[in-house]
DNA sequence: AATGAATGAGCATTCATTCAT
DNA sequence: AATGAATGAATGCTCATTCAT
């Protein structure tokens, strides 16, 4: 394969990922095609090869994040045999591992920001991200009542209030790359294992005696 | 008092709410000013007449919905004199029923998506919000281990794990306004107390012995 | 007479007063009419209740202080007794005195830069204040060859030629005003006696002997 | 070398040359953006393209068709050979033909108008053009005395008699350009030759007969 | 007569998008 | 395929002018 042929097939991963980086640093708006192109080391002019439009690169860089990273991260976890407050535990510093770490701060805050102005983003959003991870949650939450490690709860309200702290600290994460100020003045990762803490104290069966074994294993 | 005064007393309020309005349909990048004036019944240039640019609307959007909701619904937790559990409790509705209701929530998203255009805007949401809210959680764990009703716990991040899933909540209400996709499938209002009840299983000492009396007052 | 009355005959004079001082200093355009009502200690409507328009205010301003000091001062001079150089090199001075230490300066500098988008205005100018300028030198040369003081001569292309530099001369010093790089290097004054100086000898009959009586009168 | 090469290599040059009759017509504030890019052949966008702002547009024609002008025509006079006079009036003419008839007069103009709110401008014109004229001037003074050719002098004062009328001609012309009533009712080139006719009778030494030794003792 | 709040046309500037090369 | 020069619609902001009080 010649070397511009390499340089072909790469293109639409280069500059996904440029406009990934500066969407997420900037904003949709305030980040200008000629700044993406170019990061990718194109110009202006090749970025509209391959996406016709600002939106359209929009859609494609939270299309391709989205399933990528949540999805995929998340698949490891179904196969996970200890307990389940262990499985919710890890699923919990997965999330931060992959979601966190990764871009996937930035895509939800691009959603918060971007999806009132780009509707049929956020319903491609919804069903490919939001829908997903709702069902991985709703998984581990029935897992554990069948197996009798949780209580009975009513599970749809307790997946979003899994879900809430942990989206909040990956934009978190995301804002403060851009603006220090705005960053958790703890280290993100502490706050994750303090929510699974305080959370499976709360959907632990209390555990005839001191059920703290599983609760805080060393 | 003359109507053409009594107009001009209004003038900034009918803009500020104005502008709040729009800034958090839309974002800031993508209201107009001219709308913000048309919104608020006057010309474009009656709205420089007030505030000198784009920007500085902003910051007085967030200088005033800002200190005021919050500072104050928190104020009147602390003259709660009921169990620390209870005051929890009564944080996270109080949150949910002013910042959540009102315009907070939207101006936490064009904090987040803004914050690093505008660093300065950043520092002054910083000193002026985050601070503030950040002392009063502090003040209630406290209150809750000095009483003996909380187990010791790490302050910092237990605060950072409770404000996390309620700024989530604020942020998506009002994401859901302008596209319902994004909002939470279930009534943000049960996910609170679902998060209250939650998170004070692990705050609270065991108790003797049933201590669901608290956990889940009928 | 009432304050009231006072205060209403003086406002035409103190509105050009104040419009002259900044269409000088600043330039038509740059000048607005709102700090043109400022420094005249009324508001801005005031200022249409006696001039209709930005660019009527400019015909007022010019119209008064072209005839004012321009023609009067000249005035002086035809009355005047002795020989014509010593006439012309009083002239000479006189301009210098009224119309360069006063506004005219500005005015001048003011046609010349305003007068092609008001052609009204040059027409007006030039009947006003440059026909009887160049009367006035007229009248100066032809006595001077009359009497036999100065040598038969081009009328016209002499009169041009001695209104040049001082016309430079008066622009000039109002330029410097607001903008010191661009004054004279030497005093002004100075300069206008080097112009006599140097003209009258091209003027003057080369005299037998003592022409140097008139030339440098003690 | 493709045609659009070509053409963006000429742009600037066209953009400064439209931008210096508009300036020069209508000055620079009240020439809009769009007439120069239309006057150039170009749109509104393209002009930005080259000079990022307004402001950087004039001087732009300033720096070019200062320095180049003044200084290059001004060259030739340095070889001169011949008397001093005779060089004095070769510069006039020169002056004249070149600042006189391309674009210096509109510049000079432009300067007078604009120093006040462009300072940075004013300085440059200042150490660019006024500074080197004042050289040249110098030398042919000191030339023509060195030479004995002129009589002693106070040499700025003349420098600036000289300068005067000629800059006060330039101007005018390009004033008569867009508002002919301001014109000169004689051919300019006249009142060059009689202004160095006039200045010359004052700058020699009197030759032949007449002692003038006592006429300007030292 | 005087005010100053309100207006809106006008302009500099930006930037997503196009297209000749 | 790739370029980057060119475009022009869009938008923040200014300021001469109006008019209700």
């Amino acid at each position: 394969m010649p070397a511009r042929q390499r340089r072909k097939a790469a293109r639409p991963q280069e500059l996904l990922d440029a406009a990934l980086a500066l969407f997420v640093e900037k904003g949709f708006a305030a980040t200008r095609t000629e700044e993406v192109a170019e990061r990718a080391g194109v110009s202006k002019g090749t970025l509209y090869l391959y996406y016709p439009s600002k939106e359209d690169l929009l859609k494609a860089v939270i299309a391709q994040n989205i399933s990528r990273e949540i999805a995929e991260s998340m698949d490891r976890v179904l196969r996970f045999e200890g307990s389940s407050a262990e499985l919710l535990r890890l699923m919990l510093r997965e999330w931060w591992a992959n979601a966190g770490e990764a871009s996937c701060g930035g895509i939800c805050r691009l959603m918060m920001s971007e999806a009132g102005n780009f509707p049929e983003l956020a319903s491609f959003y919804e069903a490919e991200v939001i829908q997903p991870a709702r069902s991985l949650w709703r998984a581990v939450l029935e897992r554990g009542m069948a197996r009798g490690e949780f209580r009975p709860m009513p599970v749809e309200s307790t997946i979003a209030a899994l879900m809430a702290p942990m989206l909040f600290l990956v934009m978190q994460r995301h804002t403060a790359t851009s603006c220090p100020q705005l960053g958790s003045p703890v280290d993100p990762a502490e706050v994750v294992e303090r929510v699974a803490e305080l959370m499976l104290d709360g959907l632990c069966r209390p555990a005839a005696a001191p059920s703290d074994a599983d609760r805080r294993p060393a």
